[in-house]
DNA sequence: CGGCTAGTTCTGTAAGGAGAGAAATTACTA
DNA sequence: TAGTAATTTCTCTCCTTACAGAACTAGCCG
């Protein structure tokens, strides 16, 4: 049998802590449980992991293991990884947290603001042609419409400026504000 | 008995599409479906409602409204407004789309990632102290507190943006780079 | 070509959440 | 102060989802 050379029963506190808090943070948005411990524990790991030591180290089945994998390969948030000398599959997760935010971004985006967007155009161009809706529903359909399209263009483009380079606007923050030609000062609106 | 004189007994087509719609996007992320079909409801309405017309126009129970308006009322994306002549509680949404978009991120900050930055923090001083934990997982750690606390000053900052101006840079997308003194042009890692 | 081992899919169960309807409370009116 | 309208809270049910364990499939060794 292929014991693990420096296997750990149990993980050190900082891990499990770690592991947990990630965990039902998932919760509490999409993603469930399972998917986001062993992302966690993927993501604090220094080397490749097959599916027994995730199991073994989180004590959840394999069953459940394999299609949290999954899902998690989906969301491209961790990659099979081949180890030498070992038929088992490995995996290791993206640490370039960058990465992490804008494949999450992602991934959230196209299953929920994609279909919204879409829907929304179906809902405006019903609105034009409907007599009985009054106009002000139609105007609030209009805005929504426009309000969405626009943050969705915007984010379109953030995500193809390079990494570091946005980092750098982040960082400055509100300074950003000072380096452009404002045409008014006063707060409009 | 208080008849509602301009009161439409189904809803015209596209409102009817827009609510289902939003309530069940609303399903996908935090919010159940109940609340954001009210919420659909009221953002095209043109007038306040009150708890009755709206468990008509949308078939759902009252006790399942009270407890829906109560969680719009937390989330401030509805207010009471008080109709004369009618002792009954009127509702109207948050119309500004602007204000709608800052008040949920500012919910889901509270619920979501506020508790998530502060059990980090502790994790870090876990991992400080923890003989056992490996270099790799406590720079990690350390990796993701610091995005993580860097992205939250930086969401600070941004709502305190008049949101005409934010509106602008948004709509400025990719151009406020051009605006900007950069230190170095080619693309860094 | 049997026996293993890794991995996946299937199935049953248990927990959580949404929402309906009843009961209780509060506020207003006569 | 009785009576009624409006709203909230409580409780019960249904439905969904997570997950464990079993059964199944596929690759690899002798």
């Amino acid at each position: 049998m292929t014991e693990i050379t420096d296997r750990e029963d149990s993980l050190p506190v900082a891990v499990r802590q770690f592991v947990l808090h990630w965990g039902d943070m998932g919760g509490q948005w999409g993603v469930n449980r399972s998917v986001a411990q062993i992302h966690a524990l993927l993501y604090l790991s220094d080397r490749p992991l097959n599916a027994d030591e995730i199991g073994e180290k989180l004590g959840i089945a394999r069953s459940n293991i394999s299609n949290s994998l999954k899902e998690l390969l989906t969301w491209k948030l961790i990659r099979r990884v081949p180890v030498m000398g070992d038929r088992r599959e490995h995996f290791e997760a993206e640490t370039d947290l960058w990465q992490m935010l804008t494949r999450i971004a992602q991934g959230r985006k196209e299953r929920e603001v994609d279909p919204a967007v879409a829907a929304l155009k179906v809902c405006k161009a019903e609105a034009e042609s409907d007599p009985r809706i009054s106009k002000v529903a139609r105007g609030r359909i209009d805005a929504m419409h426009d309000f969405v399209t626009t943050m969705d263009a915007w984010h379109q483009e953030m995500i193809t400026i390079p990494p570091a380079r946005l980092m750098m606007l982040i960082k400055m923050g509100r300074k950003v504000l000072s380096f452009l030609p404002l045409g008014r000062t006063k707060t409009p609106q």
